[in-house]
Formats: structure tokens, sequence, C-alpha cells
DNA sequence: GACCAGGACCATT
DNA sequence: AATGGTCATGGT
């Protein structure tokens, strides 16, 4: 069934009554709100798959799509508001994913228990769609790093490196820098931001997307097959960030990253705690978890992180 | 102070 | 194919 999605417009200093019959909405404002059930906003920002997000009194900011902007939820609405105005919404409705179902997301998953627990303790996690660039490198720094880290790192590289955008009360913001402006960069300077033995990685690969040799929008056409392996040719992309970036900023619905997290949920809910082989492990995951593979690792993910996050490395 | 973190890569078995 | 060492940095 089609999520019914309604997105309003606030008014924001003058309305205009002509504009009714050409369209509901004003061509251009600041500010909309999206109707949402099953959607817990912050829940989905915290959850490890997006770095750029802070949280204030004034709500959620990062930037999406090269805008400035802030969220915030208020029950079942997404509050939302820029700095230019803005003559349609699609670019966040995309991100946030505002019209994918949950229901029947969670319904496609298999019904064993762990699933059945890891529901109930993730209501309203979302799986956002994030730009390929910024996902990308943003899980290259990634690797054995904690979530608190790497948006540490993030962070220092958008005021370092990051393009600069009008912010509200005449202040500025800092995009996530593009892959040209990293390819300037030395490694020296790349280290200064903490990000340590993946610098190397981060320069080399931001050098090959900006010169064209990594086309990541001709990606978005391509089998989960085909996108898999143009990631994993890029220097510092093994097989779990392909799968970050293949469902965090592609979509596709299969991949299924595996990190350390993950790996123990497998081993300890389907394969009674026990050591298991590679080859087993992944016959697995391709089978069990279905059309939506990828959300309900993330369900596992977060659930095994805020169930148990102590007494899980002494359980193993 | 030890242990670990949303790993990748390379050298050995 | 699969294990082990190495690579920085900082949280817990």
């Amino acid at each position: 069934m089609q999520a019914h999605l309604l997105v309003s417009l606030v008014r924001a200093s003058t309305s205009n009554p002509n504009t009714a019959g050409v369209t509901p909405f004003h061509p251009a404002r600041c500010a909309a709100v999206f109707h949402v059930c099953d959607y817990d906003l912050e829940t989905t920002l915290n959850s490890g798959q997006a770095f750029g997000w802070t949280c204030s009194d004034a709500g959620w900011t990062s930037v999406v799509r090269g805008r400035w902007v802030c969220l915030r939820q208020i029950g079942e609405a997404i509050h939302a508001h820029t700095v230019e105005p803005q003559s349609d919404w699609h670019w966040l409705q995309d991100y946030l994913q505002v019209e994918v179902d949950l229901g029947a997301v969670l319904a496609s998953f298999p019904d064993d228990p762990h699933l059945r627990a890891a529901r109930s303790a993730c209501r309203g996690l979302r799986l956002l769609r994030q730009e390929p660039w910024e996902c990308l490198a943003s899980f290259i720094l990634s690797s054995t790093k904690q979530i608190v880290q790497i948006r540490q790192i993030v962070t220092a590289l958008r005021l370092r490196f990051g393009t600069p955008l009008r912010a509200p009360n005449g202040q500025e913001a800092f995009a996530f820098p593009t892959a040209a402006r990293l390819a300037g960069a030395t490694e020296v300077e790349l280290r200064a931001c903490k990000m340590g033995f993946r610098a190397p990685y981060l320069l080399a690969t931001a050098r090959r997307v900006a010169a064209g040799e990594c086309d990541l929008e001709s990606l978005r056409p391509l089998t989960l097959v085909e996108a898999r392996e143009r990631l994993l040719a890029l220097p510092g992309v093994g097989a779990k960030i392909a799968d970050c970036v293949l469902l965090f900023a592609y979509g596709f619905p299969t991949a299924f990253p595996v990190d350390v997290w993950v790996a123990k949920a497998i081993r300890r809910f389907y394969f009674h705690r026990r050591r298991v082989k590679p080859v087993r492990v992944r016959n697995f995951l391709a089978t069990h978890f279905g059309p939506n593979a990828g959300y309900a690792q993330q369900y596992l993910f977060h659930y095994i992180r805020t169930v148990e996050p102590r007494t899980l490395n002494k359980a193993l």
C-alpha cells in the first residue's frame, strides 16, 4: 500500500492567495512539514549510517544535497527549514525516504525471534538515501573507528575543506568537501583531521573520483554486483564499506554490510555463538533475510549495540 | 592501562 | 581460502 505522505508547507511570511489553482503550495518557502508514521528521526540520524548531523536546541542540522537544513520531529511530523526558499522538497523527501512504507519493509523480514526483538527495539529506525561521494568518503574513514570518532573526523574535514554555505543569522556552514577539493589536498593535511592510516586511502579514492576514473553517478543504473565491483576497485574500499555505500547511498535493498557488530549478531543469533566458516555465513546472508536484507541488517546492528552493549564481549 | 572500534591490505600458510 | 600483522586515534 502506498505510504500516506502529506507534505504541507508552512506559511513563511506572506501568503499569496492567487497561487491557488496553479499549485496548492506557495512556490518558494523556507519551511515544510512532512507527516510521517513509524519514523524516529533521532534514532535514524544517530544509527551510524550518516555522520554529518549535529543536534542543538534548534534541532538536527546538516547539509543535504548542497542545502543547509534543520530538522525537528514533533510527534508524527518532521519540520524542516532551510535558508534559501525551496520551490520543491523532493531532495529532502528522497534523503529522508519519507515515502517508504516501513510496515511493508518490516513485514518482509523473516519471522524469527531475533528480528522480532530487533523490530520492537528499533521502532521508527529508517534507512536514509545519502549522496554517494559523502557516503563513500565517510565510510572510508570509518574503519575500526567508533561512531563518535567518525563524526569528529567528518566534522573536522568539513571545517577544513568543506564548501562554505549560508546558514541562518548570517552564519556560515560547511558542506562535505567535494572529491575535487580533497584530491587537491596532501596526505599530511588530511592526517591533521585525525584520520590516521585512512588518509592515503581517502586521498587516492578522491583523486580517482575527481579524475573521472570512477564516476559515482554512473553506478546508479548498474546491478548490485556490477556496482559493487566498481566500488571494490577503489583504494580503501573492501566488502564492508562497499556494501555500506550500496545500501546507504545507492539504495540497493539487499546490500548487507557486515561489520564487527553485525558479525557478532549473526554468529550469536543464528549460529549458536559458534565460529562459522565465512562461506556458510555468506550463504546464510544471501538467503535468510529476504528482499530487504539491508534493512534487516540495520535493525540487527542497532539492536545488538543498544540492547546489550557491554555484556556482549564477555558473552561471546 | 588494556581493550576495542560500522576494515583494508599484504604476506604467509 | 583463511589466518595474522599492521596501520592511527581516542572512547570506554
